[in-house]
DNA sequence: GTGCTTGTATTACTCGAATAGTACAAGTAA
DNA sequence: TTACTTGTACTATTCGAGTAATACAAGCAC
């Protein structure tokens, strides 16, 4: 996990956890790392990653059992639609920002057709 | 032009110019904003905006006539050039964003197409 | 029970992005 | 010449994200 200087840390915690619960890799109903061991194997410091889960926790992409940990929500239809969502925006948002450049409609899809 | 929180100003006012270059509101040999007047454009710090300025001028996007003012480069064909590269870096970083969430090259086609 | 793991909370501190303020150099334009 | 506009440079300061350190509560596992 790499850390870009231009984005909040914190930011890019989330969008971290948001990758990993959409892609399955952290499956619904799934522990995800505590946050001090996620702190280390991202060399941050616990307090960030845990407004990092605080953030997800209050989307309801994962809950806490206390004591045991947190772990993904396990509503599957709802992650789909989280998804989804996720998908629908930042692909809209991204499209915005190219046709900021003068980007047509043909032309993103040409280069997103592109290798 | 919004600011966010999540991101450095000085990333986002080089990211802002490149648009206004690339999508050619900000033309070839135009002179573009001094940097006190673009820094209360966007209620920003002069000194950001110099620093925005230099990054843009180091990438040769844009040059200083001392002392009219700085001025997007007249070889179109540079620009083309930087543009491309932009889009196609852009494109295939986004991509690669979105198959951390599971998307395969179908799925994001099909995304790109949506409306 | 005892010890360990977990989350949560709090305080003080660091560090760098961004600001504030000012000054200077150089060329334009009147 | 004179006034104005431009970029450039510098120092000091503010502000907030991130850090450091520690403490506490609660439940699990032995």
């Amino acid at each position: 996990m790499e850390i870009k200087s231009n984005q909040t840390i914190l930011s890019q915690i989330v969008d971290y956890m948001k990758k990993e619960i959409f892609s399955g890799r952290f499956a619904p109903g799934q522990k995800i790392p505590p946050i001090r061991e996620f702190a280390v194997f991202c060399s941050v410091n616990p307090n960030t990653v845990a407004k990092a889960y605080q953030a997800l926790e209050d989307e309801n992409l994962i809950y806490t059992d206390s004591t045991l940990g947190k772990f993904v929500t396990t509503n599957k239809l709802f992650l789909k639609k989280k998804r989804d969502e996720y998908l629908e925006f930042e692909m809209a948002q991204f499209k915005e920002e190219l046709k900021k450049c003068g980007v047509s409609e043909e032309e993103f899809l040409w280069l997103a057709k592109k290798k």
